[in-house]
DNA sequence: ACATATTTTAATCAAATGATTAAAATATTC
DNA sequence: GAATATTTTAATCATTTGATTAAAATATGT
């Protein structure tokens, strides 16, 4: 008879789950989702990147958009997940959080390129599905806007937050057409990248002491 | 007997196409395409949008990719080329292109703000079908470029003008997520947008002269 | 080794979806 | 107004696709 296993009742007897079946799936399910989006993968493809069962992938994970809820959850926590601790440290500086983002930013994208495309996309053709699950409330009132608002109290905090993620993720975002035009080359992105992390907040700063 | 007509022989005798059934598909597909994208939207759905039987759409489109690109070239050519003539002109100052392009741009997406995103996504989902559709190449070696490795030999010209398109260009990229989570609504959003017109050339010159 | 639980498979279903066909409706020409 | 061309429709196909079922294979506990 079937039977669902819960991820609640993980692992009892004896038996390692060895990185098997359920995590090869949503090994696959990772580089499918994000390859093609939600509507354009098909769990057959899934299924075959998996090396398994198609009925497997059903008894695993009940359906398609549960599985890729579980690998949206995974990739917001890491989009989102990385600014907001750095955004709200009451105990550095302006500057230092400031270098802090766009090193780690960049650190985690450089792994993870497609990321920002990947989700932003999927809010803006599936806006309700991620209505209450966007962690952007305590971006508003963080330190870091507060800290931007004391010292530029004259412009919306606002834009030095976009300015900030901007010319942080934006290479990102446009790292497709880069690679397809040979603008800029693997090698040549990451060098621009590295850069980067130095170059960005010098002009953050630089644009936090323009007075107009 | 059925006769597909060609845009070529377009328009003899005397009737006017009063903006009829090939333009309200056009129409329809145009917002379904750009609020789903390719995938996920059906031709069910843009013959109900126009309003036509679904027959109809492939009458005078033939097939829902050939419709779909039809669109594609269409908002392509409103990104591209959109910057592309200011980065090439040769009788305005750097400053002068910088201002141009951040007041043209935020103008043009204000009008369809999803354009970006759309694009960059179906480009990043289906690399192949672009290729050799990027009109990026006279980027590489535009009269902007040149401007800019003239005022700044120490620094990739890349960077500039990514900074310029990132600042200009990523709030729309974001602006699915503003809007969901109310941190910034649409008069908000419109406000920034203005005020950004103004300081996108002053913080790019600033970056210019900042020397390291 | 036996009984039981878990994992995997092959076969199949039902709905969705892009596309076609043949005929009806409408316009255009002479 | 008849003849011809164009536009539109309803009905239907063939495939794709997410999901299910029942049975086989494998592991696990005693």
């Amino acid at each position: 008879m079937l039977c669902f296993h819960d991820t609640d009742m993980a692992k009892k007897k004896t038996k390692v789950p060895d990185l098997s079946t359920e995590e090869k799936i949503k090994d696959a399910a990772r580089r499918v989702f994000m390859k093609k989006g939600y509507a354009a993968a098909r769990t057959r493809d899934i299924a075959e990147e998996a090396g398994i069962n198609l009925a497997l992938l059903n008894y695993y994970f009940r359906s398609k958009e549960k599985l890729f809820e579980l690998v949206m959850v995974e990739k917001m926590a890491a989009f989102f997940g990385t600014i907001h601790p750095i955004l709200n440290d009451t105990g550095i500086s302006l500057e230092a959080k400031i270098a802090s983002i766009a090193e780690k930013y960049i650190d985690l994208l450089s792994q993870n390129p497609d990321i920002p495309l990947f989700i932003l996309s999927e809010i803006r053709m599936n806006p309700d599905q991620f209505i209450n699950k966007l962690p952007v409330a305590k971006v508003l009132d963080s330190h870091f806007i507060k800290q931007v608002q004391e010292k530029r109290p004259d412009l919306h905090p606002s834009h030095f937050l976009i300015n900030l993620l901007g010319l942080t993720v934006f290479p990102f975002i446009m790292k497709p057409v880069f690679q397809m035009t040979g603008m800029l080359n693997e090698k040549a992105f990451h060098d621009r990248l590295e850069e980067r992390k130095v170059l960005i907040p010098k002009w953050l700063n630089a644009m936090l002491k323009l007075k107009p």
